[in-house]
DNA sequence: GTCTATACGAAGATAGAC
DNA sequence: GTCTATCTTCGTATAGAC
């Protein structure tokens, strides 16, 4: 075999795995862990039928699991990159980011990790799974709010909440077809940081 | 037909259909709406195969459908039935409401409305009822927002704030299997509510 | 109102050729 | 790595007896 057939065998091997991935991401977006079939991923990545088993030897649980995985990461991703500017910065980021995508899909698609949360027909690891990179935003969330001056319960807890409250905007947005619910709580969250800084620097209790 | 026979019939009728109702709802927070199945269903209620059809005439869609309507409006209940103590109380009443639910199922069941409102197989309408189940709880803490004092505005975007945050912090304590992210939230929830208060008592900008 | 039986299709998984 | 064919299971839905 030559190094460029190699190079072509590998790329081709990435392309249809990763396609099928995002596919089944994007089902899983729109109609929750349970709804994802083969079938449909099959469909939309346009993946052919027999490198099912080949990719994924072991099916369906594998494929969710690995989607679940790679869209986790692609949103963790963006977390870390922004989170040099500070948690504010990151907030609105997260806002601007599903606003978008949630307009973009017409309200049809929401998050993959909550669909995946909030559970599938077998695989019972794949909540705890989904529960695990939750908890990795609100690390780097809490990271972000200790850089802002934050002690660490108090980071923590406004990591906790933002990421809770986004994700249930995100809920609240798509069943009601509208950003409204995503820029409110966005408002908040923003007036709630400011609080507890102003809190914090005057040193008066609550 | 006697009287007696017929609160007999009429009491085994909704006996059979609310059986199912809630067994349906359970799957539904277990599994999500997308991994409800009939089978399942009976199972659970021990209700008799032959009655699907005779109850719900329209199929797995009208399970799904009522089941959800079913469980929206004993979760209303509870929201009317606390919104004369005023809007903090409500939320800790709904807090102390999911802690309770959590962990008697011991973080296997979430929230049958953000269940139907992530998705399902077909019957894309599920959704959008969960929407409206959603935005009744918005309303009607947006009622107790505006008896405590804040403007409409303000009232509502706490009300969907709230709703939000409470959702998606049973969605991080289900898949993290803690009941930390609920009382997280909900401290922070508290703190919000009385620092928008002491802004507005004060008036001050922000 | 409930039972049994069954038709029908969808979906997961396997086998073997290419 | 991919294709076709097939097996099996499961789930929805219907029909007709009781």
């Amino acid at each position: 075999m030559t190094p460029a057939t190699g190079a072509a065998t590998a790329t081709k091997r990435c392309d249809t795995r990763k396609k099928m991935l995002v596919s089944a991401a994007q089902v899983m977006r729109e109609r929750g862990a349970a709804g994802v079939t083969i079938d449909e991923v099959l469909a939309r990545s346009g993946a052919p039928r027999g490198s099912v088993y080949y990719h994924f030897p072991e099916g369906r649980n594998q494929i969710l699991a690995e989607a679940l995985r790679y869209s986790g990461e692609s949103i963790t991703e963006m977390i870390d990159d922004a989170s040099g500017w500070g948690a504010k910065a990151l907030l609105r980021e997260f806002i601007e980011f599903w606003e978008r995508l949630l307009a973009e899909g017409d309200f049809t698609a929401g998050c993959p990790v909550v669909a995946a949360a909030i559970g599938c027909n077998d695989e019972p690891t794949l909540s705890a799974d989904a529960g695990a990179i939750l908890g990795r935003w609100c690390t780097a969330l809490t990271r972000a709010f200790v850089n802002d001056g934050f002690d660490d319960d108090d980071a923590a807890s406004l990591a906790v909440t933002s990421i809770a409250a986004l994700e249930g905007a995100v809920v609240l947005s798509r069943s009601t077809r509208s950003t409204d619910p995503l820029r409110q709580v966005g408002d908040q969250l923003e007036f709630l940081v400011k609080a507890r800084e102003f809190v914090i620097r005057n040193k008066i209790g609550q």
